[in-house]
DNA sequence: CTATATATCTATAGTCACTAGAGATATAAG
DNA sequence: CTTATATCTCTAGTGACTATAGATATATAG
């Protein structure tokens, strides 16, 4: 009759499942990222489902850049009564325009570097294009 | 007959010069990535030609994504008698790895985000997929 | 010259998102 | 029951800054 009640887990299991570690559970509960969870007996922490299915949200969140501070507020949003994704789309669309920034301004960086890295000769010239490179100052303003 | 003797300036002068914060600075003297300057009688520091070119090249290379701890053994290398710019070459060879890895990841986020936020309808839909996407836990180990 | 405004000084604490360690207790496996 | 492993709390450290407080120095105006 048991067939699917719901998982009971310790804070160990509940890091192998989400791939996060321990210590960083610990620390979203103090930051109120993650609730404070039941306690065994002798004050182990305690998860269920529900926690499972939060957690992975965050990691996801995270992985895909959001800030603590916005997937707090994310979530907050997920939790009310009737769903606003529009809400939460709009922050999503914030967040993808920096993604695209960031893209942008790394993007740039792989170029100076990699035609820096093309036109030095290993020593072997002596005016290398990577030493130039750094030492000379763009003083523009 | 002082057509070009050496510039001296403030902090101050150094921080707008070199668009850096005058507090960044200060960090940077801390840590050891910029001398202990010269100080003026009044002991406010004293900045010549040699530490303009030193903070230029550290903020291009902080802006091309050089960690602290590299920028100052890449400075160590290119201060050596002799410039050997293979090592330094090497360095950055590594480095731009690195900004490759980042740039694809961001670029997987953007892919993930953008897709899923444009199978969203603003809230007309009950199903909506940004909810759907960030509420699947991806249970694969 | 003085009076004021601005710049700089030191030292300390805060930020973000974790990560690491010490030392004590709980639970699981043999 | 003994041991091994997991978990507990609390504190401090990371990187690269940023911000604040309160004191002193320098630049500018009159």
């Amino acid at each position: 009759m048991d067939i699917k009640m719901d998982i009971k887990m310790g804070i160990g299991a509940l890091a192998k499942r989400t791939r996060c570690k321990v210590e960083t559970i610990r620390y979203y509960e103090q930051t109120g990222l993650m609730p404070n969870p039941p306690r065994s007996s002798g004050g182990h922490r305690v998860y269920g489902d529900g926690h499972l299915k939060r957690l992975s949200f965050i990691r996801k969140a995270r992985t895909l850049g959001f800030s603590m501070d916005n997937i707090k507020s994310l979530l907050a949003l997920m939790e009310a009564d009737h769903l606003s994704c529009g809400e939460v789309a709009e922050k999503a669309e914030l967040h993808l325009k920096d993604v695209r920034q960031r893209i942008q301004a790394l993007q740039n960086m792989e170029q100076t570097l990699s035609l820096t890295l093309a036109d030095c000769h290993r020593g072997s010239n002596p005016e290398c294009a990577i030493i130039d490179f750094f030492t000379q100052d763009a003083d523009d303003d």
